[in-house]
DNA sequence: GTAGGATAGCTGCGTGGCGCATCAACTGCG
DNA sequence: CGCAGTTGATGCGCCACGCAGCTATCCTAC
């Protein structure tokens, strides 16, 4: 039976996924509680380090899907906390490029550089073929959830 | 230049599961919003779903990382909804075992399968073996996750 | 040019999820 | 029978977040 199979796969693998993102929201509160940050500010460190160029806030506001007031109240934080620095756009006077504070935001990069070893270890374990089977799953998969969130955010309310 | 091109590669695993895990966290809060339910309800049904028999209240809040206090309150938001029900457990009468109310879960699940369909389209244009691939690492890297996280957690404050 | 609409970001205000501390009920071990 | 350990509930305070309103700025139309 291909087809029992098959599924048998496809169950394994909603499981597998369910369970690794589980434990990826867990670890990320455990990251921020061990930097005495929140998930949230965690998060935004990780889109900032991500992005070659400073981010505005109101993209911040779309790419953590908060509102422009508490995403204001979150560069308020990281910059308080000396993570980020806020400098005005000159080609656009409304908008604050946030960019991050090197040498402070090492301290982040330190811990994620520490278990980044152990990634290292388990990636080596992987042929590259595997390895570009994985990424192109995940842009796959980024893709589809992200079509899927405006989905469900164009009909909000099943009430 | 193999090691460079392995380095690339490993560059871009990281990348795409950022973007992934990031698409997911967002994905997650859409769907609470169109509930009308928080992230961390939906969190607790998925992970009461997933587990064939009930949980109780303290496995809800190691699941998910939360205090018992907290995941009290949580348990009190779903009954309150509707969602699960409470019920003594006759072998330890300290416990209670919280179970699915399964007419109310389906208004979740319909959400969940109606997404599930396009999930399966994009799972049918994988082979078998990269399906085994993907379950592999995924649930390699949630068992590294988990031991990361319970690290952390030992050793909380870096200042 | 200038009026009007759209956009970026900041700020009071109220809500509510969460951690913390505490407590009662119960278990299991000596 | 005590007594330490565990489970779950509760009072309390904090603070992240959404919402509404505001200002400043940009952009288009006339």
């Amino acid at each position: 039976m291909a087809e029992s199979h098959r599924a048998r796969l496809y169950e394994e693998l909603s499981r597998e996924s369910r369970r690794y993102l589980a434990a990826y929201v867990l670890f990320n509160q455990a990251l921020a509680d061990h930097l005495g940050l929140h998930p949230t500010d965690v998060q935004c460190l990780s889109l900032l380090t991500a992005e070659p160029d400073p981010l505005t806030v109101k993209q911040i506001a779309d790419m953590t899907g908060l509102t422009t007031g508490s995403a204001t109240r979150l560069v308020d934080r990281l910059e308080r906390g000396g993570y980020v620095a806020r400098t005005p756009d000159r080609q656009d006077r409304r908008r604050v490029l946030v960019t991050l504070v090197p040498e402070h935001v090492a301290r982040v990069t330190a811990v994620w550089d520490d278990l980044g070893v152990a990634w290292h270890a388990l990636l080596d374990d992987h042929t590259e073929d595997e390895l570009e089977v994985i990424t192109r799953h995940m842009r796959q998969a980024h893709d589809l959830s992200h079509t899927q969130m405006q989905h469900l955010r164009s009909r909000p309310k099943p009430d």
